[in-house]
DNA sequence: CCGCGGGCCTGAGAGC
DNA sequence: TGCTCTCAGGCCCGCG
């Protein structure tokens, strides 16, 4: 499910009751996600304050008091659902809501405040790992990121060098977090939309020409900003996974332009066209062949 | 190095 | 109702 602005929703949302708080207990329902959790996982969480909850590309990160960070991914299924503990539970058991299905609730933090904060992940393509501070400049997770697409260093130049010299198409150069780092699926077709640009075009012909970001390449980096500035306002994209962590949907989903839209009208204003979807890469792409160029 | 396809998992929905 | 098939917000790995 979740890019960059599902994520940063998720963050916002554990914020207040993760950082400056104590991790009391780690209640480990399955310690088997995309990978096993580390063996001293629970131990070395247990007890100790979460310093800041920050986020790069589709990752969470908490900082502990003991100079550890927790990396967290969602992967495609996962999500984080925030509750109160009413001290309904017999020991080392939450008390969850009924009516609710938290089978794939598989790592439960409960805090000394008393909230419960539930990672949930039925198709266990998430992860976490504990890594020393010191050592996040050498982490393989992270490593190798590119830019935020939110940050400073992410600009029509920069887009255009990444670009330069690659024979893939524009749609595979954006899903590849070397490049950018956050976007997925989903913000991608919707950005190629909103610049116009067909997800077919070759990478390359974004780089620079004569030392000068192509207007292509200023009319995509505006167009991702955009994209993921109002998804994030909306609280994210809620199809089938995604919550905020408070359960409500998010609703960018009903801004889309064309993810999910196959067959239906182009809303280019007098474009006329319609939306088609094909497979690149393995993976759906939405578009608008009559205005994406 | 680069680009592509397969695989990892579970669940929802369509079609029969 | 129930089976089978396809598809899903990601990413690592191995192959050519």
């Amino acid at each position: 499910m979740p890019e960059l602005p599902e994520v940063e929703t998720v963050r916002r949302g554990l914020q207040p009751v993760m950082e400056g708080r104590i991790i009391r207990q780690v209640e480990l329902r399955r310690g088997d996600l995309r990978f096993p959790l580390q063996k001293d996982f629970v131990a070395r969480l247990e007890g100790q304050k979460v310093i800041g909850l920050g986020r790069r590309a589709k990752y969470l990160l908490a900082d502990l008091a003991s100079g550890d960070v927790l990396l967290m991914h969602l992967g495609m299924s996962g999500s984080f659902r925030v509750m109160q503990d009413r001290g309904e539970r017999t020991p080392g058991e939450f008390h969850y809501p009924r009516s609710e299905n938290r089978t794939h609730d598989h790592v439960v933090f409960h805090m000394a405040s008393g909230a419960v904060i539930a990672f949930n992940d039925p198709r266990r393509f998430g992860y976490m790992k504990i890594v020393p501070r010191s050592e996040l400049a050498i982490e393989p997770l992270l490593r190798g990121l590119g830019p935020e697409p939110l940050g400073n260093e992410f600009d029509a130049a920069m887009l255009a060098s990444a670009c330069a010299g690659k024979k893939t198409s524009l749609k595979a150069a954006l899903l590849d977090q070397r490049v950018v780092a956050g976007l997925g699926n989903i913000y991608v077709c919707e950005a190629l939309f909103r610049a116009h640009l067909s997800p077919k075009r070759e990478a390359s012909t974004l780089a620079a020409r004569n030392g000068t970001p192509t207007d292509h390449a200023k009319r995509l980096v505006s167009a991702i900003h955009s994209v993921l500035n109002a998804a994030i306002e909306a609280g994210g994209s809620s199809l089938r996974d995604h919550r905020q962590t408070s359960g409500e949907f998010g609703y960018f989903q009903h801004s889309f332009q064309v993810y999910d839209r196959e067959s239906e009208p182009c809303k280019t204003p007098r474009c006329g066209g319609t939306v088609k979807r094909f497979t690149q890469n393995g993976r759906s792409t939405f578009w608008c062949p009559k205005c994406q160029k």
